[in-house]
DNA sequence: TAATTAATTACACATTGTATATGATTATAA
DNA sequence: TTATAATCATATACAATGTGTAATTAATTA
């Protein structure tokens, strides 16, 4: 036994995590070339050469492989993201900014984010989806939040947690809306639509709508 | 042919929609009776005396019951609860009451009410689960907003079909945590906050928030 | 009545996800 | 080191879902 092993994975833990990562590479590879919906558990567990029955004992369902692939990727790119906008003069343009930055890849992955997205809405009530650990752009999310709180930009009597539940929410529907339908939608100009409304809310405020240099309006 | 026949519904129409409406009946009392999983679509088409097939060609899958069921109990309800509210000082107070009496009806089925919004999460993106008509509670907050914004106490810069959406999907994530965990969190008091951030938005407003006698506060 | 259209049905099938028992590895302790 | 328990992988079997195809039945039209 090495010092600090006890702090570092063990082998069966190390094995258990390298099945899953190989199994999450098998399976977004053939998800890629052949579709989601044309490759089947009995095909990844194949080409990953392990038992049809090891591969449910990782991933209940065929969703929850995507779902931990696109976690992965979030957690990988919010840092960068954070960064980018640190320097932007408000809430709104760093949400804006940062959002952008996240539907370059939904752009260029319609099917897994629309897997994604629908199997942690229909999820939403149990844990696994929506409670067990922070999804990337949550964290980024919340960050803006946080900082747009300190500097008495955003309401402080409502908990970080709802407000990012919300935006969270409000995104996911407004991706969902336009992987239905994309040619009808310009994500982007939905998205800063609903930024506009989640900050300002619904109520009609003319002189703030003034301050603001004029609200987004509906061509 | 009678006069006025091809206004209403012929023969075949009738008996088709016959068999749905036996259908729903039939499964939402042995979903009552034995729960939403512990009852197969074998189950539903043997004692609706269809076969299996006939039951996929109304229903492509079981949630799709569920989910006709409560869009007819809905729409049922949707006139009574907007002619209640009518009076109300505001629209805060009015979204409120009337939200409140959905959820009583949403407290005493939580099963239902789960599947329900499940599935029409996870098709958001498809016509089925969230355009294919209005909902009643849909059409409810579509009432409740359309009068704001003639009073002048909502803005109309934003289409009412957004704002609806908005707020219907807000709703539907307080009532999915809600289920998932009852104990934890006061289904009313979490419709507050939402529908206050909803109103007022996230911006900290000074004044705004004097004037309306304080926003709700997290305790 | 005959012809056409639509719905129901029976049958077969691929796939999903679970339950159960068994073998293989690893961790823990005597 | 050996024994023991725990954990993971596996094989097998199974209930149920949802689909595709073709045959049958019922309803509409001419």
């Amino acid at each position: 036994m090495e010092p600090g092993d006890m702090l570092v994975e063990s082998r069966m833990e190390r094995k258990k995590r390298e099945t899953r990562q190989k199994i999450i590479k098998v399976a977004m590879d053939l998800f890629q070339k052949q579709g989601f919906y044309d490759t089947t558990m009995e095909q990844i567990a194949e080409v990953a050469d392990i038992a049809r029955k090891t591969l449910y004992n990782h991933f209940p369902v065929k969703e929850a492989i995507v779902d931990e692939y696109v976690r992965g990727v979030s957690k990988e790119f919010a840092q960068e993201i954070i960064d980018s906008v640190k320097n932007l003069p408000d809430t709104k343009a760093r949400l804006l900014a940062a959002l952008d930055k996240a539907y370059a890849w939904v752009e260029i992955n319609p099917e897994i984010t629309g897997i994604c997205l629908g199997y942690r809405f229909k999820n939403m009530c149990h844990g696994s989806a929506y409670n067990e650990g922070e999804t990337g752009t949550q964290r980024i999310m919340a960050e803006i939040i946080r900082y747009g709180q300190e500097t008495g930009e955003i309401r402080r009597d409502i908990s970080i947690k709802l407000l990012v539940l919300q935006l969270d929410i409000l995104r996911g529907t407004v991706v969902m809306g336009w992987l239905g339908d994309k040619s009808k939608y310009k994500l982007r100009k939905e998205i800063a639509k609903i930024v506009d409304l989640f900050i300002y809310g619904a109520v009609d405020r003319q002189e703030s709508q003034a301050k603001a240099g004029g609200a987004i309006t509906e061509e």
